[in-house]
DNA sequence: CTGAAAGCGCTTACAG
DNA sequence: CTGAAAGCGCTTACAG
């Protein structure tokens, strides 16, 4: 059986709210006393029931990560990043998956409120901002990681509008006019705030150069993964011709019509520039390396914990929103047209 | 306030115990009562405290996944997979980063009893077999996701090996004699029964085409990365004829070994062939398409369930060792010599 | 089929 | 600086 705060207690010789004080060290406790509690501590091999802390504090010290999909390198950077310094502070992370299905974002964070976390940080990827606010009960203390509608959520997130419109004047310079985009938003396929900021970073800036947008090069896919996005680009040379660049509203993406543009024996960069958004770390060992939107996923994470543990304390205070930083990183995967 | 058993059988004008046998639904309850019960748990929004069920039932619901680094794709596949599967029968998942640190794997067994889970799930990467067997106090039920030395830990795992043996056959076919392989067992880098195995594997097939080996052809890497990859290969070619094929003994390992002979200017697979371990998602839309070992990480997050559930069910039931079948996924990187 | 009581292990006022 | 008591919310024998 394990030992308990009664058993170090009692070998001790000291009550259990002794035991207590010296393990959370709140309460000064006598050096003579404090050391043979913690002779019995060690001789017990004590280890706190978290049950029955949780349930006197009404804290577990767990909060749930929830995330569309654990394979993404995207996403799983970023629960990397997130995880650690969750550790670092002393938090444990449940994962969930979402599955980028608006249904069962919404019920995770019902969920949250039963299963043992005292907070929930939810990187969604459909339009769930109606569920974010939620009459589905009191919310759980949430922090996005991404662009919702507005809805009084905390929030972080890189300004993909901003970055879109950076990356789209960086293929504008290297002499590029037809440029095709993967992962628009496309009320039949895929709808999320993300990929409609995106794409309006990509209008504005072909707006700005005088270029008229051919809705023909954007590409909606069911799927933000390396298959569908190579699957849909393939469809779109079967009916036209090649783009001068391909913008992928993710590295995940890039990877695929990458591959996809070497099935129909185009070279990238020669024949079409690609560039992506995350720069996920297999970015740069893809051959060739590739362009993309970069910013720091640790600085997310903590920015995410940092709201969420605000948010723990005070349930009432204003809502903050956290805008990362991003540069684009230019690699062999774009270069000028010749 | 959130509303507790209490409430709900004030409400439904019953016992506590009463409205705990609706909700766990093992003692049967009479339809008239069960219905004022589920009315008034619905009316309150009931949800149950975890934490208390966890203190009086000893279970938490919870388990841990712990991976030496979430962001390299195998891990991110494999959690992924676990967590659904999890999820499916009812388990929370913790996840716990062990940063592939032999040291860290002991803590977090140890912090295992801590943490609010009724097991764990490991996949350790260095030799850590003596600590998982432990004289740090009773092991909570634990599965091993790999090759350790065996102590009497359950576990689950492919047959490195044998897969080993055959992706070098399989090179060996193509008419390549002087193969390397990047990820080497090597005392001062890095040592795991993982890359002895698979070591012993590329020899087996060696020895049985009566190939005497060349220690130089076995390169170590500190870290199962790309980019340690590509900065290993990079240093052999400075300093070595350029091999007829490279086996990583894992895919992203071979991403950067791509990375690095694409640097030389050498051509995959016109020059140098390229084998992966893994199959991860992104093997087959790199370009060239990456010879792979592959198995179904479903099946082994399955497996390594299963064998949590029953040594949650029974600490004393016997050792079982789950071997998951792999095959050869033959892509364009690997290719006959010319 | 249902009720009243006890207790899981912890910590927090309340006294000293 | 320390002790005795109470209670967090749940479920399980124990009675009826």
């Amino acid at each position: 059986m394990r030992a308990t705060v009664r058993d170090v207690a009692t070998l001790a010789g000291v009550s259990p709210k002794t035991v207590s004080n010296v393990i959370n060290g709140v309460v000064p406790v006598r050096p003579a006393t404090r050391e043979r509690v913690e002779a019995a501590l060690r001789e017990l091999d004590y280890v706190p029931n978290l049950s029955a802390r949780g349930l006197r504090n009404g804290r577990t010290g767990v909060i749930a990560l929830a995330l569309p999909d654990l394979a993404t390198a995207y996403s799983a950077e970023l629960a990397k990043e997130f995880v650690e310094a969750a550790h670092e502070r002393g938090w444990a992370v449940q994962i969930e998956q979402s599955g980028a299905n608006a249904e069962r974002e919404l019920e995770l964070i019902s969920r949250a409120r039963t299963h043992l976390v005292d907070g929930l940080v939810l990187n969604p990827t459909t339009l769930v901002g109606s569920g974010v606010e939620g009459d589905h009960g009191p919310l759980p203390p949430t922090v996005v990681i991404g662009e919702v509608e507005p809805r009084g959520v905390d929030q972080v997130h890189v300004d993909s509008r901003r970055a879109a419109r950076e990356m789209t004047e960086h293929l504008l310079e290297l002499g590029h006019r037809r440029i095709a985009i993967i992962g628009a938003s496309d009320d039949a396929v895929f709808r999320s705030a993300t990929s409609e900021l995106r794409q309006a970073g990509y209008e504005d800036a072909l707006a700005a150069a005088g270029i008229a947008e051919d809705p023909a090069l954007c590409i909606a896919v069911a799927e933000w993964a390396p298959g569908p996005a190579a699957a849909a680009l393939a469809e779109h040379l079967d009916r036209h011709e090649a783009p001068d660049a391909v913008f992928c509203f993710t590295d995940a993406m890039a990877i695929g019509a990458m591959s996809a543009l070497a099935g129909r024996g185009l070279d990238v960069p020669g024949d079409v520039s690609v560039a992506g958004f995350d720069d996920i770390q297999g970015a740069a060992f893809v051959v060739p390396a590739l362009t993309s939107v970069s910013f720091d996923k640790r600085a997310i994470a903590l920015a995410a914990l940092t709201a969420l543990e605000r948010r723990i304390e005070d349930g009432a205070a204003p809502r903050k929103v956290a805008i990362i930083p991003h540069t684009i990183v230019t690699r062999a995967s774009t270069a000028p047209r010749g």
